[in-house]
DNA sequence: AACGGGTTCAACCGCCATCAT
DNA sequence: TATGATGGCGGTTGAACCCGT
């Protein structure tokens, strides 16, 4: 159970909002604006807190948001997004007037995770670039694949899978907090997967590539990375390969999964 | 009709960044 | 520079609702 908010220890209400608490809310922000919300909802005379209030009129009162079922294209948009951004739902509902993140959020929890999922054949809530450094992410180029989703999209690029190893610029990693940050820089766009590739990939333990290569995920297995891993830690992302090789709409998305997960990782050196 | 499991979504929480002092 | 206040964000919760048995 969550622990008691300093609401209740205040004395202020919590929970669902009574239609006469919304009034007096839109009344006083449409006489006054909401210049200090945590001053609002006494100067209103509302027996909430601040954040209760913001919360309130950003996602559910405020004149422009747009109610009711998100049409196909929202929800493309989304994926589309998601695809780019992960989970940063502001982020996603600043593209979406009218939307709201939180709303984003249910959205793609309740409905297009699962779409996906049936769609991909496996779990695509996993795809997201998981950046800590918020800060210089704002400034990185995401990194964008082509699928069948986003192609026609302005404003991405065509990346297919490597034709070989030295078509694959970089992979760096860094580490901020408990999360990972992995970019991917492509230059070359490439028609087809060379066998190779992954052979030496796979064996280079010693090669330049061991500092370009670090991270992998299987799903459903545990992530592991490689090359500094055994090649034998690999067996459940090889079998993942196998299914994918020569299929190139699978390959798209599975680089995607291969390059951007980052869960439960084990710390990595600095490249 | 009653029940139970699944789904939805509004609202909450804690964390973090930013800003003012 | 340090500190506290505030706002914003993403993850999570739980009541209400839906649906199959």
């Amino acid at each position: 159970m969550v622990r008691a908010p300093c609401c209740e220890k205040m004395g202020l209400k919590k929970g669902p909002w009574t239609p006469e608490e919304d009034q007096i809310l839109i009344d006083y922000i449409k006489l006054y604006g909401h210049g200090n919300w945590r001053a609002l909802p006494k100067q209103a005379g509302l027996l909430r807190c601040g954040k209760s209030c913001r919360l309130r009129w950003t996602n559910y009162l405020r004149p422009d948001i747009k109610r009711g079922n998100f049409t196909r294209e929202e929800e493309n948009t989304i994926i589309n997004l998601h695809e780019t951004l992960g989970n940063r739902w502001s982020a996603i509902a600043a593209r979406l007037p009218g939307r709201t993140d939180n709303e984003i959020k249910n959205v793609w929890h309740t409905h297009l995770k699962k779409r996906l999922k049936q769609n991909h054949g496996f779990n695509v809530n996993e795809h997201q670039v998981i950046d800590s450094s918020k800060d210089t992410q704002k400034e990185q180029e995401p990194v964008n694949f082509l699928s069948p989703v986003t192609a026609d999209r302005p404003g991405y690029r065509e990346v297919s899978p490597p034709e070989s190893s030295s078509e694959v610029s970089t992979l760096t990693t860094s580490e901020n907090n408990s999360n990972m940050c992995m970019k991917i820089e492509m230059h070359e766009d490439f028609s087809e997967i060379d066998e190779n590739f992954w052979s030496e990939v796979l064996s280079a333990d010693n090669s330049s590539m061991a500092s370009d290569f670090q991270v992998v995920g299987s799903d459903p297995q545990p992530h592991q990375y490689f090359p500094s891993s055994p090649l034998a830690s690999l067996e459940p992302v090889n079998d993942y390969y196998a299914s994918n090789l020569y299929d190139i709409d699978t390959n798209v998305d599975f680089w995607y999964d291969l390059f951007t997960r980052a869960g439960d990782l084990p710390e990595l050196p600095e490249i």
